[in-house]
DNA sequence: CAGTGTTTTTTCGAGGCTCGAAAAAATAGA
DNA sequence: TCTATTTTTTCGAGCCTCGAAAAAACACTG
């Protein structure tokens, strides 16, 4: 079972710690560093030593920031930008983005393209996908060999092992194992992540003063996914990515689902449910395939002006998102929540109806302090999250020498 | 946030290690526990001797079961009776028992007692627990010094901390800080339980095969309670102890449940809402309070003897247990379950309608494949897992030195 | 402008821990 | 009794972290 730890994991650590504390603070001393790890300045001198001799760490100029202290200058530490570089691939309804990323984290090359996701084949998918990682690893900027790994975010379920896609919104083809199909085009390790949990990460990391250790994504979009992160780790299921907030069951028997289900949470408040309701099509009518932001953009208008089925489409949204959100917060106690996509930017209407949803559950005893954060745009957030993502595994594995990265050719920068 | 590996923690961890591998497995030998742990020959060799050096570890017969292999014969490693105890207190609805156990898991001593716990006052409620350890502490045949934990377990609501009862069906007093209590009492550290979590504890240990990485354990009882391992960890929520299962949303608006809130699932399947659709009593009657065991097998037998209102409120806990489930299964996927308390025995009455609601939700895709299996009397199950709880917390504390027990004295054995 | 105080960083030896290899121990079979 | 085999212990080597002391790098002072 548990594995017992050996000296050399020791040092491996307490690297990957040191690498982290630098990620994470803006510039922090070795003195910093010590005082947060809990390690001795002795320790932290001699890492950061072997760090910066390989290339990984860079020590900042002393005059930064003019110290108006007394004593010999902090000399701040950050991450070598050259030491390696990342690449992310987000897949979306009729859309592709990919970036290059150095180690510091920031954008150094990017390509997006409009597709036809609901239609194209599966090679057809793939080849794009193959298509656009290839041209912008042959961007004569860019020194290839430092890519040290890909992150691929889709919406939909992917397995835990991060490998494959199992199901998507975003085409009709099921299980391609893009994170496999990548690492052996190119010899570079990959992963495959389901978005909500990358925007999970990327609220982490902008805000750790508010999403730390326990929060909730929820995406309201044509569907309704959930990130969440417990005790500080992305939480998700034994098999497959991540909470399938949206087919939690809302009423048993209830709103067909684009799942073909019946009464799950998205049938009431997905693009394409609130849709339905301010047409007053009835609960059985199909679901559309699309519906574009504008259109969603003209109903929360709508809903705002007068008293109409728009809003009360909004009304029941909400209502379906507080009791869901109600019966998790049975499982897992209340704690902030981001939502995102284009009907957060809705939230005004659907929060009301919400949050006295919410306070009829036992998960919302405390209701009133529940809070609610809102981000109308989900794509930057998937693709912060992903670049974030990657960059912890390549500090995780790649520099900390003996475990290599879980497949492909650990590239090492010395 | 995270914190370095200082260099003696390596020893520290290592040693838990080898306890916990004893403790699991029957009698392993320092070659075996090599190959479990991962560690060399060598270390295993050290730190066994220490261990037995003091006093935790005893060598087996080397002639037991015979071995009928070539070489030197394996010595088996076993726990030391002798090196410490800990005892259980289990407080349910009027009836409280408290055991002491070795080190080795037997137990050495226990003690039961019928209280009327709905209506004593929060002092008696005290005086009573507090009452029971001390005259089990004074047991002559036992030596208390070497009582090195106490772990309670009550039906309810407890804090992550594991140090106070916030919420009991049992009791209409609220916020007991038990763990506190009985640590000023006595000076021995304790921790309090939520009974489901000691469940699944439980089922771990009995069957390490079936309840391994992720499984379910529901209580049907008076009302239902949930203990959930997920990655091979007890899940606890973020304030609280554990999933209220029982009080996610089935029915929004729906039956009256003994929290006073509507829809509940317990509000369906806990034995009161059974007793109440079996009257038929209509949703909004009051929950009675106490239901015995044998009225539930009147009940369940009265159900199987023809298609009555009887079978109908079995049908119906089904189904609100079965779309409890799928919701579930949304967020986590599909895992083992494990029914136990009264009701389990009559699962057979509540297994068709189950099956036929998770088959609709989104969580029982395969619904065929998911497994249950029924323990109808949870008391034992809850003492077990308390008792390999402390013992547990013995091994990871006390006997890794440098790390005292959170509280109290962290007595040693040396 | 040299001296002093202050804070950060490095250096160095001590003490631990794990590991691999070799030795020792304990048995079954020949 | 000897030999092969397997388990366990012993021992030196190689790391790693730590504490204390030294060195470095500045601000302030007179």
């Amino acid at each position: 079972m548990s594995v017992g730890i050996r000296h050399d994991d020791l040092r491996r650590r307490n690297r990957a710690m040191v690498i982290g504390a630098v990620r994470r603070g803006g510039q922090p001393s070795r003195t910093e560093i010590a005082a947060t790890t809990g390690l001795s300045h002795s320790t932290i001198s001699a890492i950061s030593a072997d760090l910066i001799g390989e290339g990984i760490l860079t020590e900042g100029k002393p005059n930064e920031a003019g110290s108006l202290k007394r004593g010999r200058p902090q000399v701040g530490l950050g991450l070598n930008p050259e030491a390696a570089a990342v690449m992310t691939v987000v897949l979306s309804l009729n859309f592709l983005s990919v970036a290059v990323i150095d180690y510091a984290g920031q954008v150094i090359s990017e390509e997006q393209r409009r597709l036809d996701t609901l239609t194209m084949s599966r090679e057809a998918l793939i080849g794009e996908c193959t298509a656009i990682v290839r041209r912008r690893l042959e961007d004569p900027d860019l020194d290839v060999s430092s890519v040290a790994r890909i992150a691929l975010a889709i919406q939909g379920i992917t397995d835990t092992e991060a490998r494959a896609m199992l199901w998507s919104p975003i085409t009709p083809r099921t299980d391609i194992a893009f994170a496999d199909i990548l690492e052996a085009e190119f010899g570079i390790p990959a992963t495959m992540e389901n978005d909500c949990n990358m925007m999970a990460v990327a609220l982490r990391w902008r805000d750790p003063q508010r999403y730390r250790d326990d929060f909730i994504a929820i995406l309201l979009s044509h569907g309704i996914g959930m990130g969440l992160v417990l005790k500080g780790e992305l939480f998700t299921g034994t098999h497959s990515s991540g909470g399938e907030f949206g087919h939690m069951i809302h009423r048993p028997g209830g709103a067909l689902c684009r799942c073909g289900r019946r009464g799950c949470v998205e049938a009431y408040a997905g693009n394409y449910a609130i849709l339905r309701n301010a047409r007053q099509l009835g609960e059985d009518t199909e679901p559309v395939a699309d519906v574009s932001d504008a259109q969603m953009r003209t109903l929360a208008a709508a809903a705002r002006e007068s008293d109409g089925p728009e809003r009360e489409a909004y009304r029941k949204a909400g209502e379906a998102l507080g009791y869901g959100l109600g019966s998790l917060f049975a499982l897992i106690d209340p704690a902030p929540v981001a939502m995102v996509g284009v009907s957060a930017a809705a939230f005004d209407l659907i929060e009301p109806a919400l949050r006295e949803a919410i306070a009829q559950t036992a998960g919302g005893q405390h209701s009133g302090s529940i809070s609610f954060d809102t981000e109308p745009n989900e794509l930057p957030l998937i693709r912060e999250g992903c670049a974030m993502r990657a960059l912890t595994f390549v500090d995780q594995e790649i520099f900390a020498p003996g475990v290599q990265a879980k497949t492909g050719s650990g590239k090492n920068v010395a």
